[in-house]
RNA sequence: GCCUCGGUGGCGGAAUGGUAGACGCGGUAGACUCAAAAUCUGCUGUCCGCAAGGACGUGUGGGUUCGAUACCCACCCGAGGUACCA
């Protein structure tokens, strides 16, 4: 019987589906081992071959982990709430559910036929209620913790209400609060500045054409990523999470994980971390005079009377000595009151300008140098010197204070500035290696001295002194002064929280008008019970903004929390005295994202978010398998979140993921047809002369085209307005470009693994996508090598054809244990291209040594079972009539004793070139080396009557002669 | 600019400081066949040579080593990430 992939693939996917061969219980006595994939978004478009990479290899892993008797948790699910169905309900009316519900059929349909281990019984959606009740109560315990930098962890906020009542908690001026004192709206203003979920005025990310705000990782060039509508930043009040609290432990935390080393780098660049100085400058004003609005008090040791002054952040303090003017970004809250009446007209006009610029056009000219001075003073705190405090929109308001010492002489964008608007340039460090009269004077120069490695000079009582040692000695100065401190500070803002949209969790959040002392009223949010969750999302049907601008929610009739009876009524009830409006917006896609690998321990359990047992048992995920796209996303937010659960007790472990791999893209290889510029129903094959200047390239569909060639018929079939088309051709053919993208729908060049799997079977597809090359690996799709895996499936098949009861030769033997070495060693090191090619070796050594007995090939089916399951279950049947599954079998052992050999063939090297090969007994020692070179035939050519100098002999390895 | 990773035949890619190019694709010659497909076998880095054989060869230049694709230094090229972050 040949191999019939189509016939044994269904039939064994049923037999896992019936027995639960994959079902993982929560306790076992083996030991554990938990294998996760990043769950999909289910897009409409389905599959396509780059998906199910990751999939098949850490399926590869997990079955693995199973033959070597660990109790194996290999969940998969949905990360279901997302932009693309809300879209498309937009356009279509069709609801999102419905859409999302068909596509989850599809992603299963299509990742069944590929056979993976998932335990499906423990499958989770984002959106159904059961598991985002969880997300929303992980939320409710954000907004009810605050962080406690001296425990440094996450604590409830009635313990800071406790501190606060102890005056432990003091304003910026240092004053203790009156808590008793104050009223319930000054009580949650103050107590929002403290929750891990906060609700804030915020300048955002807002996207008017997705009509909702975004976080920092879904905008990029300041177009979103979705959709790639532009962003501009509005101040908006949004819910936040306070995830800068955590940014010492995210980066601590990469230490202790095995993640790629450039996508640790990655996070520490997106959380950027730098040290360095807060230093105040005093305002060139008479000391007496009030402190400014926007401006601080400080109080240095030498001048008991308060100065007003402003903060400053630098990572060269050393540099300190070379201020020769200030800069303050356009929206400090001090230019208002320090700018003198001559400038104020050009200031104003230059921040009104800034302040309407979008983030797309700021970014496209960060090259152009644009500023204004304000006419207004500092001064240095070490050498007095009067300094111009200018604005500009180079220095930026979300980042440090907003304000920041200009030293042009060593900053390259304070020296651009300085040379746009004439400043002085003063050098106060020397470059290493540089000495000071080969120094040009800095109005020579053409870039600044940036580097660290140097010597400060002009610089007070650091000249002389490295530029490392500087920095200290001055913060030491600073910090002694009373007027500066060394602090840390980071890149990294907090997540914005709040979606504008329908398709998301609601957030268990309503709104209590409340009285402020001056009977003001103030929309103050309080949680739902955590008893009430879930609260589920409403049924709406118009998915748009509402007519008044609200979100989507907005539209829904009962969306009111009557507080008394504890439920969601109707919105007409609201009177704001039991029944209250619901927060509109929802939460954002990496909410659902964030938690799931817990929720997998324990998926059913609807007393808790999972079960403690269940959490001390498989503890954190072994292996992760997923895209390096989400490293400033999703495994950001993830590694928060679980560091929050782990703060408040219910995780085990403080980071969630201990080994990441990241799968490689799979790119795709899109042929292009080119059009004539002028004749739009004209096409010019690729090398004609003059092709390039007249044409414009289009996308073609790559299933029309074979081999770079376009079958000009189907093209003319393919879509309307290419039924009159005409082609230029070259020997008769039309020659198609080709390039190498992301491989998607929009640019035809996507390949479906269900034509793979129709065509050569599972078992092949996951072979030869392995076998493409290394799993981390971007690699473009080109299915020309498909046929040699098929190929080799098939002699695998014959192999075990005629199945004997013979006792194994010691050469057969060899051959086993060998590849019981390789493969084991090569799945270990995730090397699973080369796991592929070591099976074809072993099937061709045994298909030469006529081998097909049961001892050997035996064995050599378990090797295969993670790699191609279905004909790996066949087969073992096969050799096994009514045996369990394969995979309730155990993975061989290598014994090394068949690989001993009594003697070895060395390679004879002269002077490191390999010259012949001499057989020596394993026992040979460096002098019978030398005995046997000197007395070998092969060798007399290359003495040549020479001395040999030096002989280096490494047992099993090689002897080199040196001559 | 900075950070990370990489650069090996016609192609995908092997090689833990020890025979570079495993394995596969492609190419080529042959076997089987009336023929083709399928299958099987041999050859296939470059150059010189009829051959035996030899020289060269892992982006470039240096270094360490008996020996370097691998380690170190400098540079070139490519991919990805990131940026007025003070």
């Amino acid at each position: 019987m040949n191999y019939n992939p189509n016939d044994i693939e269904p039939k064994w996917q049923k037999y896992w589906k019936d027995n639960k061969t994959y079902r993982t219980e929560n306790f076992s006595d083996k030991p554990h081992f938990y294998v996760l994939d990043m769950f999909p978004y289910p897009s409409g478009a389905g599959l396509h071959v780059g998906h199910p990479l990751g999939y098949i290899a850490s399926d590869i892993f997990a079955r693995y982990k199973r033959l070597n008797g660990f109790n194996v948790l290999h969940p998969m699910g949905y990360d279901a709430y997302g932009l693309p169905a809300e879209q498309y309900a937009i356009q279509t009316g069709q609801h999102p559910h419905i859409t999302t519900e068909r596509n989850i059929n599809r992603y299963r349909e299509q990742l069944d036929k590929i056979g993976f281990c998932f335990d499906w019984d423990r499958e989770v959606r984002t959106c159904d209620p059961e598991y985002y009740r969880w997300t929303q109560w992980t939320f409710i315990q954000l907004f009810n913790h605050y962080y406690d930098k001296t425990l440094d962890k996450a604590r409830p906020i009635a313990e800071l209400i406790e501190k606060i009542r102890k005056g432990e908690v003091r304003d910026e001026q240092g004053n203790a609060y009156d808590w008793d004192g104050m009223d319930e709206v000054a009580r949650q203003d103050l107590l929002m500045n403290y929750r891990l979920a906060y609700l804030a005025d915020i300048p955002v990310n807002w996207c008017a054409g997705l009509g909702t705000v975004l976080a920092n990782d879904e905008v990029i060039n300041g177009l979103s990523v979705r959709g790639g509508y532009p962003v501009e930043r509005k101040l908006m009040r949004q819910w936040s999470l306070r995830i800068t609290a955590y940014a010492q432990r995210l980066v601590d935390g990469l230490d202790t994980v095995d993640f790629s080393e450039s996508l640790k780098e990655v996070q520490r660049n997106w959380i950027g971390r730098s040290e360095g100085a807060a230093v105040w400058f005093p305002l060139d004003v008479p000391s007496n005079a009030n402190v400014l609005p926007g401006a601080q008090a400080y109080m240095p040791q030498c001048n008991p009377q308060p100065v007003p002054s402003f903060e400053i952040f630098t990572t060269r303090p050393d540099t300190i000595f070379g201020v020769t003017f200030m800069v303050l970004c356009p929206e400090h809250e001090l230019i208002d009151s320090i700018t003198t009446d001559e400038q104020r007209q050009q200031v104003q006009d230059y921040v009104s300008w800034a302040k309407n610029r979008s983030e797309r056009e700021r970014q496209s000219e960060v090259k152009k140098v644009s500023g204004v001075f304000t006419g207004a003073y500092a001064v240095n705190p070490l050498t007095n010197e009067r300094i111009p405090i200018w604005v500009s929109d180079y220095v930026l308001a979300g980042y440090g204070t907003g304000a920041i010492m200009a030293v042009p002489a060593h900053d390259s964008r304070d020296f651009a500035f300085a040379r746009q608007f004439n400043l002085p340039i003063r050098q106060v460090v020397i470059p290493a290696g540089t000495k000071p009269e080969d120094m040009t004077p800095p109005e020579t120069w053409t870039e600044s001295i940036d580097s660290k490695a140097g010597i400060s000079v002009n610089s007070g009582f650091v000249t002389g002194m490295k530029v490392k040692d500087a920095i200290h000695a001055v913060i030491d100065k600073l910090d002694e002064m009373g007027i500066g401190y060394r602090t840390i500070n980071y890149r990294l803002r907090d997540a914005i929280f709040s979606r504008q949209r329908y398709w998301g969790e609601p957030f268990p959040v309503y709104f209590k008008q409340i009285k402020d002392a001056d009977g003001t009223m103030h929309a103050i949010p309080y949680c739902l019970p955590e008893e009430c969750l879930p609260l589920c999302l409403p049924e709406i049907s118009d998915f748009k903004p509402t007519s008044t601008g609200e979100p989507p929610l907005g539209h829904a009739q009962k969306w009111a929390w009557d507080e008394a009876n504890r439920q969601v009524v109707d919105k007409s009830l609201i009177d704001n005295v039991t029944v209250f409006p619901l927060e509109l917006s929802t939460m954002p896609g990496f909410a659902g994202s964030s938690g799931y690998y817990l929720r997998y321990m324990d998926p059913r359990n609807n007393e808790r978010y999972f079960s403690e047992q269940a959490v001390n048992y498989w503890q954190n995920v072994d292996l992760y398998v997923g895209g390096s796209e989400h490293a400033t996303g999703h495994m950001i937010y993830a590694r928060f979140w679980n560091k929050f659960l782990f703060d408040i007790g219910l995780a085990v472990k403080d980071e969630p993921f201990r080994k990441l791999i990241n799968q490689g893209m799979i790119q795709g290889r899109s042929n292009f047809v080119y059009r004539s510029k002028t004749d739009s129903n004209l096409f010019i094959s690729k090398n004609i002369p003059g092709r390039e200047e007249n044409t414009v390239p289009i996308h073609v569909d790559i299933n029309i085209v074979d081999n770079d060639i376009l079958d000009v018929e189907r093209f003319r079939a393919w879509r309307p307005e290419f039924a009159e088309a005409r082609f230029e051709l070259e020997d008769g053919k039309y020659v198609c470009g080709w390039e190498i993208e992301k491989m998607s729908k929009s640019m035809f060049n996507v390949q479906n693994p269900d034509d793979l799997v129709a065509r050569y079977g599972a078992d092949t597809l996951r072979l030869y996508e392995m076998f493409l090359g290394p799993v981390e690996q971007a690699k473009p799709w080109d299915t020309n090598g498909i046929e040699g895996v098929a190929r080799f499936l098939k002699k695998f098949w014959r192999l075990y054809e005629n199945i004997v009861d013979e006792v194994p030769t010691k050469e057969e033997l060899k051959v086993l244990h060998q590849t019981i070495k390789k493969i084991t060693d090569d799945i270990e090191r995730f090397s699973f291209n080369t796991a592929v090619s070591n099976f074809m070796i072993c099937t061709n050594d045994l298909l030469a040594l006529n081998c097909a007995k049961r001892e050997v090939v035996g064995p050599i089916v378990i090797l295969m079972a993670p790699f191609a399951p279905h004909i790996a279950e066949e087969l073992w049947h096969k050799l096994n009539p009514g045996a369990s599954s394969v995979f309730d079998e155990q993975w061989p052992v290598c014994d090394e004793s068949v690989l001993v050999e009594s003697s070895f063939e060395y390679p004879v090297s002269f002077n490191g070139k390999m010259r012949f090969k001499l057989n020596l007994p394993l026992t040979a020692t460096s002098d019978d080396a030398m005995q046997a070179v000197v007395n070998a035939p092969e060798a007399q050519r290359w003495i040549e009557g020479k001395a040999v100098k030096k002989l280096v002999f490494v047992p099993k390895k090689i002897i080199n002669v040196v001559i």
